[in-house]
DNA sequence: CGAATTCTGTAACGAACAGTCAAGAAAAGG
DNA sequence: CCTTTTCTTGACTGTTCGTTACAGAATTCG
């Protein structure tokens, strides 16, 4: 009925996304995320309100892209053991792949940002829950809990990874990660 | 030879140490800093130079008083087990203790800054290394690392315990948090 | 008691900040 | 075609940013 938004708001959030990433929240001015994005800044804020909305809007765009697709591959009930040394191992590979000094989304908001904006905080916790339900599941049904709880061990799990986010950060070393991630798997039965 | 300084300089940097842990670096501004530490705008820079400067003392800070601590501990050679244990457990009263929900300076540091401030980068990895080295010496000279490098479980340690900083920051949990050090203790040999 | 030196407090700097707004451009319905 | 509605653009708001400059206070040495 009206003039047609002329961006993708998809592409437009994503581009965010990696801005927020790579320079965290208070780091990343409107101009960046104008640069970032290619959108201007009146349409940015007719879009997404704030700057908070547009955050909230990557963090969204982060667990829809990034954290349901490997509940998905959870869900399909594979050997954990397997599974897990399929991710973790992924994981290795996609920070060492770039030299990618920045930790995930997930991380950054959660260490910047969840302790001041209850929004995030609700969401970052949403996710991490549902990352833990699959590992929790599928540890359980396989029963290779031990006699531990699975869902400690899905806690354990999502622990490794948070970790391993940060020692990326801190040195982003393939053999490292990689040797760290060997010693994980091996607390699963 | 002059008049002398009438801020105590330590407390200064706690108190820097402090806001920068809890606002991070780009979140806590100079106005910031001048209310947590009592000290005026210009003292501040004719004692650090910069916002860097004071950020970097901060830092400088937390690895006197928090890491080489811990390092002298683990020097002391009691068992490796009984040790992390204690290790991980204080780390889960501390966090459970003040409901703290902000990661740690080395942690927050690691995930904002080292990216982008090679000053940053170099002192978080000389600490990191020098808790790693004091883990792996402790885990090498009692030969609890079974077939595994003792410097891989050296650093799967200090993963877990900054994993477990990124999740309290989401949900600082006094059991989920406890039931996470136990299992991670379960990979001691 | 000066002279020299260093600290403190405040005012000010230009730049960048998050956010707003009005005017024009584009599309759809009548 | 004209109205209506939405989107885009870019200038603009007041505020806050990190940093500097400077005047005055305090301390030590001669």
């Amino acid at each position: 009925m009206a003039r047609a938004r002329e961006f993708d708001t998809e592409a437009a959030v994503e581009a965010a996304m990696w801005a927020f990433r790579r320079t965290g929240f208070e780091g990343t001015s409107i101009q960046d995320l104008v640069e970032a994005t290619g959108v201007g800044r009146g349409s940015l804020y007719a879009a997404f309100g704030s700057k908070e909305g547009l955050y909230l809007a990557a963090v969204d765009r982060y667990r829809d892209r990034y954290a349901l697709p490997l509940i998905e591959e959870l869900r399909r009930g594979l050997p954990v053991r397997d599974l897990v040394h399929g991710i973790l191992l992924d994981l290795v590979d996609e920070i060492a792949a770039d030299g990618n000094r920045h930790a995930c989304l997930m991380v950054s908001a959660a260490v910047e940002r969840a302790p001041h904006d209850p929004e995030v905080r609700v969401r970052i916790r949403a996710t991490t829950a549902s990352l833990e339900d699959a590992f929790a599941d599928l540890i359980g049904a396989q029963g290779l809990s031990g006699d531990r709880d699975p869902r400690d061990l899905a806690r354990f799990l999502m622990t490794t990874i948070h970790g391993m986010r940060v020692m990326a950060a801190i040195n982003p070393d393939r053999a490292a990660l990689t040797a760290i991630a060997e010693v994980a798997l091996g607390c699963l039965a």
